[in-house]
DNA sequence: ATCTGTCAGTGACGTAAGTTACTTAGCCCA
DNA sequence: TGGGCTAAGTAACTTACGTCACTGACAGAT
């Protein structure tokens, strides 16, 4: 963690900040700051290992995270222990709880982790403010958030309605055909316990349609998961 | 329903649709509005009973309502018959399954029926796409979208790791002393089933917190359901 | 080669919640 | 005053999930 510092004031320039080509990469991936003056502004830039946390559950939002590399686990977590995510955040995407928490200067209501090694620039919570006056930011801000209050819905029925199976065949089913995680990775991205897990994944292994090896879960047959799914990943 | 009709632009007029009084009306309540034409716009009123469905999960989103009197109940429908309600809009508040649905021009996600007899102003997609820009409005609107998402994470809390008595003991607590209405709304309030509801209320009985009745529920002793609730009701 | 920590497997058990299939109670209105 | 409707009670049963308390397996460090 590291701040700009110098006072460019003192000369009577605006304090530039923010390096030419950390400008260029963050243009490049969240084009709406296209056109925002990037350059006389002071971006604090973080570099994180996987695991550390960045925001909690709580505290006020410290500032609008722009994701470079890695990713953002968003997850809410109970008192027993238990944990479940609700949202990733990758490069040029957002995270719709510190835009709210920014918005409404309210506490956040979840916790950030980052699931990889990430680097990050942080928007301080005036500039986020007044960025939002600029239309093309302001449209993609929002136009994510009105997407990711959909997915945030598609979980909710998921809680409510759907076995704990399904939701596990449709999460596997979304990581590809051989997923490098531990059973507690899954367990707290779904809500539940690491036991279940196991459980679970050795009725899939029974039935054909995974293999399983220590930190590795192999899909041999996505359609026999498919159906274990009930294809419960409709979203409306 | 009933729509403005005549053809102002053939004399060269702006059509004035709004009539004063509501203008007026939907000033008090929205003051965000204040200072946006609203008389020479033409804003579709509706008056509609209780049970009336405003709009469905998987249409696109005809308008951005308005409420004038009553209330909409928004909620998520599971295949099997349950539902849960997700949020509640009154008068001077507003939608964020509708305003996320014109945002990202999808379909909405969730349905809206009116828990009573309703009346609201519809305010059509590319109005409200207009009227963003009016920093008042924008931020009226972002400020209650964040509010809601926080509900929403609180609901995804509650579901994922609470017990239906402690939820259900909360909602109760929610609803002032005396509460008239049938277990089968309650349980479509909370994602379950009738007689689910049926049972944890006669325990709640048993244990005098409460006393019920045909379409009933008194509240006798606030404190005993609050214990019962495990204060689940905590939102960070 | 052994130690140590993390990860995974397992079985017994408890229980919240949903399902089925009724019966009973209360209310409205003819 | 007796249908006919909806709301509510109920009991027996099933099942998904979580808890507890372990044991075993593997990998990198020493």
């Amino acid at each position: 963690m590291r701040r700009a510092s110098g006072n460019a004031r003192a000369v009577g320039l605006r304090q530039v900040a923010t390096p030419a080509p950390l400008a260029l990469e963050l243009r490049a991936l969240y084009p709406s700051l296209t056109d925002l003056p990037l350059e006389s502004t002071a971006l604090e830039v973080l570099d994180v290992s996987a695991g550390t946390r960045l925001f909690d559950a709580g505290a006020p939002c410290a500032g609008f995270p722009l994701v470079l590399e890695g990713e953002i686990q968003v997850s809410r977590a109970a008192s027993d222990g238990r944990q479940l995510e609700l949202y990733r955040v990758g490069p040029g995407e957002i995270c719709i709880v510190s835009a709210a928490g920014l918005m409404s200067n309210r506490p956040l209501n979840a916790q950030g982790t980052a699931a990889a090694r990430t680097r990050l620039a942080m928007m301080p919570p005036n500039l986020f403010a007044r960025w939002n006056d600029h239309k093309p930011f302001r449209q993609f801000v929002f136009g994510v958030f009105a997407d990711r209050l959909g997915d945030l819905m598609t979980l909710v029925d998921a809680v409510a309605f759907h076995r704990l199976d399904e939701r596990l065949a449709g999460f596997l089913l979304e990581r590809g055909r051989v997923i490098h995680t531990t059973h507690q990775a899954l367990a707290d991205e779904l809500g539940t316990v690491r036991e279940i897990i196991t459980r679970l994944l050795n009725r899939f292994e029974s039935a054909g349609a995974v293999k399983l090896g220590r930190e590795r879960i192999e899909i041999v047959n996505a359609t026999a998961l498919q159906s274990l799914s009930g294809s419960a990943l409709k979203s409306p």
